[in-house]
DNA sequence: CTTGACTCCGTACCTTAGTACGGATGCTAT
DNA sequence: ATAGCATCCGTACTAAGGTACGGAGTCAAG
């Protein structure tokens, strides 16, 4: 039950490498176990700290945020209550993430209208439109002196 | 009409910061006037390629796209090609981030929810959650020696 | 004539989440 | 006993897009 392994095992099992390892040991998000006359031997807790670590972080959360919640582990209580404001402020982020990259996909999409539903015989109205914007950038694409 | 500015007065009139022009000098993205014994003077040209950088930048490409396209700025007819097939590949990849944001909301939604729709007598679903999968989190959180 | 603002230039630093390197030592299988 | 991995540890590097610092020179106003 109270199973340990290797550095190098242990990586496998969670699907990292042993830098990454060494990395979150470094940052404090795990814990390394204390030296004993050869390779270290990770325990299950550990193991555990990794997986979790894992979820919270396909679920969007950064390693500080990750870290400051591990900070607020000295009840049940004050923890629910700090994921759950934590994840109320992600879902805002996110919201507002989404948003900027509709704006964005619009904007897009609007360029590329313009682009393709042009007169052929006609240079590209967006080529134009830089045109205005950078003459410099005009100047090098056909180029004759100023 | 040829108007020509030192190196802060170009940054206001962009609304970016000194240092940052010379980072795009840097990098290739702007050229640098040449020198002329005292502060270096930056035309129109320059202006119109820094306000073109910054729209690129805005509509989401980086300024190693932007590198790129003006890499391709031989002729107008390879420049809209290019700019078309980034613009193209943009959206693609908003279209994958807009799912992938939304999936994220989705289960953090579903996260909330199992916790605020929880008896409120009964120790939060998602800390126990938590627990089956991190004994180390539990541990900590009410700590009894193992 | 000196103070303050501006410029020039190189270099270092920041964030995020790792990855890579290199030498020393330890573990394991033949 | 020795070859060949694995581990330990510190340091440096990566991408992106800048920001900051320090010293030196220049310019205009008061």
């Amino acid at each position: 039950m109270a199973k340990t392994r290797t550095i190098g095992r242990l990586a496998k099992e969670v699907g990292v490498g042993v830098e990454t390892i060494r990395f979150y040991e470094r940052k404090g998000l795990i814990k390394q176990p204390r030296k004993s006359e050869g390779p270290r031997h990770y325990d299950d807790r550990t193991l555990a700290s990794l997986r979790y670590l894992k979820l919270a972080q396909r679920l969007g959360f950064t390693l500080k945020e990750i870290q400051s919640l591990q900070g607020k582990l000295t009840s049940k209580q004050t923890f629910c209550a700090s994921l759950r404001a934590m994840v109320e402020d992600k879902l805002v982020s996110l919201e507002r993430e989404a948003e900027a990259i509709a704006r964005l996909k619009q904007e897009l999409s609007g360029f590329l209208q313009r682009c393709r539903s042009r007169d052929p015989s006609l240079p590209c109205p967006i080529v134009e439109e830089l045109a205005n914007l950078d003459s410099a950038v005009v100047a090098a694409a056909s180029p004759r002196r100023s």
